[in-house]
DNA sequence: TACATTTAATCTACATTGTAGAAAATATAT
DNA sequence: ATATATTTTCTACAATGTAGATTAAATGTA
């Protein structure tokens, strides 16, 4: 039963997004990130929606911006990761490492000591 | 629509512990790899689900093995990663790194230019 | 031959995550 | 008031994750 849950590709893609764009982590901006970084294009909709989830997870926490922004348009809500956010990342991030170990021949070379190595 | 389409999560380990058995990827030793390397258990219907889609997809290629083994037991169904499977996982590993740039300091040290840092 | 035992894969069903398009909310400008 | 701009919420459905029970297929044994 996977005991302690892992979370998923894209929550994890947009966790990291908003550690990225620290102050300024809100939708529009979140989206574009992502976009530059990592290719991926999400719709309006399936980028609040997993954020909205990530929110009640417990992973992410928003906050509405001041309501006196000097421009038109609604409030925008400012993200930030949890301690229990980036817990689930680090995790996500040591079970890929470890299932690559070995694997990575075709990388860019890497320090290992004593010199580099493919 | 994020136009090439990206793997699960799931998907992405189990594919990563076919590449790792070699010619020892089937059923059970799956299992255990990643219950092993990554301490993510599955039950045994949740792994062959996933293996199942991953062939369909295209992304692995199943084939049985011989019927004739020196013991008991239904034949074992042997799997390897295509080569757009590989492709898929270094879609995958490329976008997550582009992500984690900069963030990884709590990690172990890396080797930058000129030195260590952390 | 019939039946137990062993090993491994398939079936069935449902929960969670991924994804999009349209609608609603709010602020400023005219 | 009404238009315009900006950003989030709603509604729905597809894809992926997950488990438990069942079936398949081979060997061992009475």
């Amino acid at each position: 039963m996977t005991q302690d849950k892992f979370i998923g590709e894209l929550e994890q893609m947009l966790l990291l997004c908003v550690m990225q764009l620290k102050e300024d982590a809100y939708g529009s901006q979140i989206r574009s990130f992502l976009a530059d970084k990592a290719q991926r294009d999400l719709s309006i909709g399936a980028l609040y929606t997993t954020l909205e989830r990530l929110e009640q997870k417990g992973l992410l926490i928003g906050r509405l911006g001041e309501a006196t922004a000097e421009r038109g348009g609604r409030a925008k809500k400012y993200y930030s990761v949890t301690g229990e956010g980036r817990q689930a990342l680090f995790r996500s991030k040591a079970a890929l490492e470890q299932l690559w170990q070995g694997l990575a021949l075709h990388q860019a070379p890497q320090f290992v000591r004593g010199g580099f190595t493919r």
